[in-house]
DNA sequence: GTGATGATCTTCT
DNA sequence: GAAGATCATCACG
């Protein structure tokens, strides 16, 4: 039981995301995310993002959402940076996106693995996970290592929470820095876009190399880049 | 371990 | 009307 409900480290400030996506998703490596919800407190340490670039980028990214520009479903992402994109995918899912780059440019990172912190029974709720597979083997790793599976596991939802400040340290969901650091990042490919797309090479994914709540094979093919 | 498939719905064309 | 930044489950090796 956690009964400690003080979050820890220090906010991220705004400026953390008011420059270029590919800088800011290496840099959301080792932050801590944190999702209030009335007394429950749930955190993990990202360990996987991707970047998504805007329309105003040269050359633009064809796989992102604000490519052909402001729409009433991405419309956060041309607003200030440091705001959650939340939005449903496949009619079941989300997906958790903090916007970037100041206001207008509509850059964003998408957060796609967390390392369970703080919570874990009630992610395990929230996922529906019965009590013999919470006791298994790995059962943190498969809380919240996927896009969706996070938003499920912290209880994301886009009605409640598209738009929010990540900034802001009274909202429910916030990035912090506990001091945490990651030294570098494997880069590969984005996951899920399709090889029509021009994009489908971009080395705009972001991961802790080795760690086990990255999502996908365990291999990442992918090179070792320090964190810019 | 990998690979195929179905569930399900919002968004934009 | 089609596609989509996904996941759980099942078959198979």
């Amino acid at each position: 039981m956690i009964r400690n409900l003080s979050a820890p480290g220090k906010l991220l400030p705004r400026s953390f995301y008011e420059t270029r996506p590919e800088l800011v998703a290496p840099r959301l490596l080792g932050k801590v995310l944190i999702h209030r919800a009335g007394a429950a407190m749930m955190a993990g340490r990202i360990v996987e993002a991707e970047a998504y670039l805007g329309p105003h980028n040269e050359p633009p990214d064809p796989a992102a959402h604000s490519h052909r520009g402001p729409t009433p479903r991405n419309l956060v992402l041309f607003g200030l940076p440091g705001h959650a994109y939340v939005y449903s995918i496949y009619g079941m899912y989300f997906c958790l996106n903090i916007s970037c780059e100041k206001k207008g440019q509509a850059g964003c990172v998408l957060l796609r693995a967390l390392e369970p912190i703080a919570g874990l029974e009630q992610m395990a709720a929230n996922r529906g996970v019965a009590d013999g597979a919470a006791r298994s083997n790995g059962f943190a790793k498969r809380l919240t290592s996927g896009p969706s599976r996070l938003c499920q596991a912290l209880g994301v939802l886009r009605t409640s929470h598209n738009g929010l400040d990540v900034t802001r340290a009274n909202s429910p969901l916030q990035v912090r820095d506990d001091g945490f650091s990651v030294e570098e990042a494997v880069a590969t490919a984005r996951i899920g876009i399709n090889e029509t797309n021009a994009a489908v090479d971009w080395p705009l994914r972001f991961a802790v190399p080795g760690n086990p709540c990255v999502s996908g094979p365990k291999n990442l093919k992918g090179k070792r880049v320090p964190i810019p």
